[in-house]
DNA sequence: GACCAGGCACATC
DNA sequence: GATGTGCATGGT
């Protein structure tokens, strides 16, 4: 039954590594900023986007909303796609900023679904980053999705190979507690064990799923 | 030097 | 509706 095998997978990644203290940022809105930096990218790049908007003292709403765009895509310049990511950053605060003044605390109260539907008209903030954003910054019990999630779940025999990312989420919304707690941590094991072993050319070995049903990674 | 990384929008068929 | 492409830096 898949609901068992997705809890026993979860308990053989925590077995293994432990909790992954997610979401890797201090405040909400660092995390809404690494939601939309991390497309596409490796983390450590965002790490050094991030931390060079730090220095410049700009991790808020309202000053990411009011400096120059030519200035903060050169800061998130290592973050890659600089120049498409400061518009979504741009995008993204102009909604909160005309929807909800500007403040980050007036989505508490805001139904997750309409939420979502809301982010997801925001150009540049695709189901991914809603998704991240919903869980991470603002704490609502939704799964998040991401490339590692669905190579897992394919090789895992978990779904189809040509799954998108609604069915995906489904797949662990439908047979799992909907707790913010838990889809937190599972994400978040899911990403360790995707970079560490189930990246497009890692093997298996070693791999604490490597007990369950799976297609053998050869690269 | 090729490949990869916690996507998304848009063009084209 | 499916498939292809641009966006860009930095590590392996």
């Amino acid at each position: 039954m898949t609901e068992n095998r997705l809890m026993e997978i979860y308990y053989l990644l925590f077995g293994r590594f432990g909790p992954q203290h997610w979401w890797p940022g201090e405040t909400q809105f660092e995390i809404i900023v690494g939601a939309i930096l991390t497309q596409n990218t490796n983390w450590t790049n965002v790490e050094k986007a991030i931390s060079n908007l730090k220095i410049a003292d700009l991790l808020t709403p309202k000053k990411l909303d009011e400096v120059d765009a030519a200035k903060l895509a050169e800061l998130i310049r290592p973050a890659g796609y600089f120049n498409i990511k400061t518009k979504r950053l741009k995008n993204f605060l102009a909604w909160l900023s005309s929807q909800y003044g500007g403040q980050l605390e007036n989505l508490e109260d805001v139904p997750a679904g309409r939420l979502r539907e809301e982010l997801l008209s925001v150009k540049g903030i695709g189901p991914e980053t809603a998704d991240s954003i919903l869980l991470y910054a603002l704490n609502k019990p939704v799964f998040v999705v991401d490339a590692y999630t669905a190579r897992v779940a394919i090789r895992h025999h978990l779904i189809d190979s040509d799954a998108d990312y609604e069915r995906l989420k489904e797949l662990f919304q439908s047979n799992l507690p909907a707790d913010v707690r838990f889809f937190n941590e599972y994400h978040a094991l899911l990403v360790r064990v995707g970079k560490e072993f189930c990246r497009p050319t890692a093997r298996c070995e070693g791999c604490p799923l490597n007990k369950l049903p799976h297609i053998p990674q050869t690269g």
